[in-house]
DNA sequence: TATGAATGAGGGTTCATTCAT
DNA sequence: CATGAATGAACCCTCATTCAT
């Protein structure tokens, strides 16, 4: 890679680093091209060279940065004995659920932008050195030797309760704390699983 | 009531429809406080007089629009014989669900911008007339002869957990149609309020 | 008229004044809303409650000023004794030659910008206060006791001749300037007039 | 010529083309410097090694494109047994009529930036290897055993009549189309070369 | 020569908000 | 109460031009 490769990448990153910063800082509305360029020290123009517009940019963070959360509850999950199924898919939600109440404002970001369909898309579409795993986690699934209805129904199910109840809780101490939120959560994952398996 | 009064109450509500029908239709950015008052019929200023601005209309319908889905489900309920209170929430579970798809860009608007600790908010700072019967929602739970580690935690979850995989389903058939999510989502419902009795 | 619709009006013309004296003198191209709206004294945003944009403003103003061109010279005639057919036309010619070397910016504005089609457009379309004249100018051929083989294909034809070897005389000095050029031009269209005189 | 030279000769003559191409489809206000190079295959930087700005380029391109239409039609003519002076410009306005009528977008982009004295001006200056015949046009008039008063008002008369009437003929079928007009054009020249006839 | 990433002034346009009527 | 003309800051985006490579 040129020197010149290099320097883009490196604007291409100071836009990305700085658009996530403002987006969950302020929200995406009030966030304008204008205070990304600023703060990342490059021209108005030069955003344009990489982005597309202010909504391009926010796909490509959200796609990266759910990628990333699901990449780091697997690396942690691989350093555990864990065997069991349900004990596994537990550890990776209590990780995640870590990872969004240490970040709150990552939370906030990208639950109020993710859904499914678009996060698969993403994840196809950008063939960028997204080293995205996410996909992996099915391979928890499929590893069992436990078999279920609709590996992706369950998954999609369990994702969604969790994000979904999580939005809440952490964000605005409803209807309680996480902390307490937590072993309901746990006990109706464990309901779901049953319910799924064949 | 006074001509007068009654002249306001018209203008407001025209106001409220009008916006409704355009965040619905086009999303709340894309939607000016100038469009709304030309469709309303009304001169820009007497926005101003109502409404704080496009956000406070916005909280307003939100909390309007929940309740009377729950208002509705409600009301079909008591026409059933149902007794049982797992079949008393899968009805109402069903019966939004339906709502919601017969009313595709409804759950938009209020997925996009519910969340619980917002929605109880409003319902209780508002004072307007919002005949909303929301909380005899509690009721099924209250009056039932079974009792719950705690009922309201239980509800969210449920509620949570409807409106998050309903969404992406109704909206993008992903991971695949509400009809065929249904019974997945029916079967899960039944084991979080399992894991839930005492 | 109230006073705020007069107002209005005052605004209006403040405004087209102000664009006719810009694009005659650094041209549309070099004119921006910008320059307009300061130079009349507005806001940005007035600008946009009047014309849809620069475009719009430059329509409106040629269709005016091309207009009261053939206005004042129609005016002229009238107080003259000419009755011959050609002496009439000469005399009309003359007259708008004088307004255009009496007014370089406005022959070069009108010139540039300026087509049969989009003339006879503009006026029928423009339902404005357009008090142009200019079809009366028909009524000289028609009511003369000559006939001709076509009337407005001889009338457009005097018409391009004289405006487009004006231009270059009068703007340029090219090939000669119009004090010597007139008569030839003169010399011109009364055989051009010959020519269709049936 | 060396290779390099021979290389040069290829780019310049590449954006030549291109951005003749691209003013006469979309125009010249919205024709980008961007749009040309990439059309052309070149860099940006390049672009500025040739030519000083888009405004230089047209004008290039206008003396360049006219003078060649003079040529065609002065080539054919030569392959006439004309001996008649008004039969052979006559012939001349026909053969140029009928090459604008061919190339719509030609004559749209040589009328809206062409002037006489632009015209002259160009022809002049640019001492490139525009092999420009266009004044051997005048031979024509000064080959002739008949004299004029003066040969350049002459052809400036004509060759402004043929154009200014042309141009609303042909690309806006006003007042008539070009064929319904041509008769009147042309009986409009042999009489204004008999005025001008000692 | 040739490149093309970077620039940044300035373009047109929008729209929430105000306030005199 | 109601109006709507006026505002002007702020928006997104373009594009001619430069200059280090």
């Amino acid at each position: 890679m040129g020197k010149s490769d290099l320097n883009k990448k490196k604007k291409r990153e100071a836009l990305l680093n700085t658009a996530f910063e403002l987006f969950t800082t302020q929200g995406i509305n009030k966030t304008t091209i204008n205070n990304i360029v600023e703060s990342a020290g490059v021209a108005k123009g030069t955003f344009y060279l990489y982005f597309k517009d202010k909504y391009d940019i926010r796909n490509k963070l959200i796609a990266h940065k759910a990628g990333h959360i699901f990449s780091v509850a697997d690396q942690a999950l691989s350093q555990t004995q864990l065997t069991n199924l349900e004990d596994r898919i537990i550890f990776l939600a209590d990780n995640i659920i870590e990872q969004f109440n240490a970040d709150k404002s990552l939370l906030n970001f990208i639950s109020k932008n993710l859904s499914w369909g678009i996060f698969k898309n993403e994840l196809i579409s950008s063939g960028d050195d997204n080293d995205v795993d996410f996909y992996n986690i099915y391979t928890i699934l499929e590893n069992s030797p436990e078999t279920f209805k609709n590996p992706e129904i369950l998954l999609f199910m369990i994702v969604e309760f969790v994000s979904s109840t999580c939005y809440s809780s952490i964000l605005y101490n409803e209807p309680v704390s996480i902390k307490e939120l937590k072993p309901y959560i746990f006990d109706a994952i464990r309901q779901i699983i049953k319910s799924q398996r064949l």
